[in-house]
DNA sequence: TTGAAAGCGATACCAT
DNA sequence: ATGGTATCGCTTTCAA
């Protein structure tokens, strides 16, 4: 350590208040050309940085925001490159308007929150949480502002930001559906499916999936659903599962990391993509274009997720009225090579 | 905001002083069992929760770390979930002891690391910078704790976390090799190559390469080194400039995700791996076990570095005496799938 | 065992 | 245009 030098240092040095040197830091009141390079000048000899821990004493802002997003079980984040993108946009956004953001992964089940209210945080963005989570709860009891993305909460009193997963399963589906298949499995999550309307996001994948096939006239057999994690691991071993269902074309994977779990797993069973079975993901990575043979998906613009949500919590810090506390951005279909015809061509 | 409830608050409504209130929050100094009960209560019922930065207003600690990673072009961090797997690392050491870490993106030509002394953090983690940078002398020039991730700087008086580069360099060379390879072709970066001995990570890679050439007795050949950026991107162009390079049968990557593009490149080409061309990554990303075909690939526990930076810094912080500044943690090879026999295949 | 009081570094109101 | 000073919430001697 080296320096120690506060406004009273500087103040003396340049033969002035320390309120004057607030003011010329900050930019407020009024003070004499004069003296603002007065001040200046020995800032900067001084080597003065204000201390901004000291500064929230007083303005109650700290200009810092906490992310928090899920993590696996040994309390490690999540081994899916989503959540990087995501956070690139949400720390592109912040940095923009010089927030910082602390960033934390949580157990939902036994996190408080606690640090949020500790170190005086300006507000929260909360990802990929569920209805009736303890979570939820405990965060809007803090009483700070917050955003919750990829969570589909009820009150609609709560900032949320979300894709139009339900649109974007149904156009994948659809497609498959066009293309000829008729059992499509779906890879769903580790969740027992009587508690599904619990898990938002796949929830209304669950539900964009249905709309197709009920579109369709195609019905639906809840035997397809494949109760596993939408990660590498899960998908890989979804394709064990996959290929014992009879009948079945095609695989629709909640994630492109599971997708590519499941490539990998049906490579290895001499399963031929697109040609036995036609797979498609969700979330289009910047990796998913590069896989082999490269993946369709559906897609999202994970940057623009993040973006979206910093833009709206930090109005809300600012106490920016907002018109709409629900932003949900839209879905689209990346067609590419592990798609292809099935056995009940339409050619009506 | 609902409450604004402080240590005074607690010790008027308890009927003791605000320094016993302090020392029960910390558990200092002596307190009766019954003052400490009461204490309790009060503090529960007030739901009151310590402002940290007012704490540090006097003890000079923030238990905050900051995360520094560089940014791409538009200022926006790097494509590559590697820095993803690293931050997995170090946000759970720092967890663990109740720091917190702010991540930050950074352009290193112009950052000047104000926000560390603004914010008064007790350390930082820097990635992936060089000597010779700006970046290097404006963080030392802090006077705050530092660990320096992949960035070989040769000041032996600062803390650093590296890979031994160039020993998995030359392991995956020399495994090349022996399959019967003779051309190998490097992705090495957007570089001149002139000033490769600027670029630490990268050298030390590259001098791993020409260890395993000179050892076989092959020549070094400059036309084989493809200077374009170790991202999806840059390797799926790499392809184009592999192609041409006649008798080349192999190439060895300097990122697992720049391993991928040229994949998908050589497929665009219709070349098969590794029936023409042997691919070798470097970093073994969870994802590149699942690629098809499965990446061979230099691998690193990403995780691990994280680790020892985090640990590394805290003792730094606390004061511990480090034996060693340097920590080297060891690469190894996995071989998979992309990798096969070259043209001089050796009987003897 | 407990409390009074002096800071820590900055802001902001109120005088001057 | 400046400066004096109370204040923010907490830690830490030093007394009692």
């Amino acid at each position: 350590m080296k320096q120690e030098v506060s406004i009273v240092d500087v103040a003396r040095e340049a033969g002035v208040s320390i309120a004057t040197v607030s003011n010329v830091v900050n930019g407020k009141g009024r003070v004499s050309t004069k003296t603002i390079q007065k001040v200046r000048k020995v800032i900067d000899e001084l080597g003065y940085t204000p201390n901004l821990p000291a500064r929230n004493l007083k303005t109650k802002r700290t200009d810092l925001i906490g992310v928090v997003v899920p993590t696996m079980k040994p309390g490690r984040l999540q081994d899916n490159p989503f959540y990087w993108d995501l956070l690139a946009g949400v720390e592109e956004g912040a940095r923009d308007r010089s927030f910082h953001i602390i960033l934390t992964g949580i157990d939902e089940a036994t996190e408080t929150f606690s640090f949020v209210k500790e170190r005086r945080l300006d507000g929260l963005i909360v990802v990929g949480t569920n209805e009736g989570s303890q979570a939820v709860q405990r965060v809007t009891g803090l009483g700070v502002p917050a955003v919750f993305i990829d969570s589909y909460l009820k009150d609609s009193g709560l900032y949320q930001v979300n894709l139009d997963d339900r649109q974007g399963s149904y156009r994948a589906t659809s497609y498959l559906i066009e293309q000829g298949h008729r059992r499509i499995a779906l890879l769903i999550g580790d969740i027992p499916m009587e508690r599904i309307a619990y898990y938002g996001v796949l929830h209304e994948r669950w539900l964009g999936y249905r709309d197709a096939l009920e579109e369709a006239g195609i019905p639906y057999d809840p035997r397809l659903m494949i109760k596993l994690p939408t990660s590498l691991a899960g998908g890989y071993k979804a394709a064990d599962q996959l290929v014992e269902l009879p009948d079945v074309t095609a695989i629709f994977s909640f994630s492109d990391v599971s997708a590519m779990g499941v490539l990998k797993g049906l490579k290895e069973k001499n399963k031929s993509v697109p040609g036995e079975y036609s797979v498609i993901g969700f979330d289009n990575l910047f990796m998913s274009e590069y896989t082999s043979p490269s993946l369709t998906t559906v897609s999202q613009n994970i940057i623009e997720k993040g973006h979206a949500a910093v833009r709206m919590l930090l109005n809300q810090i600012d106490g920016v009225p907002l018109s709409e506390r629900r932003i949900v951005l839209p879905a689209g279909l990346v067609v590419r090579e592990t798609t292809g015809p099935g056995p009940h061509q339409s050619s009506e």
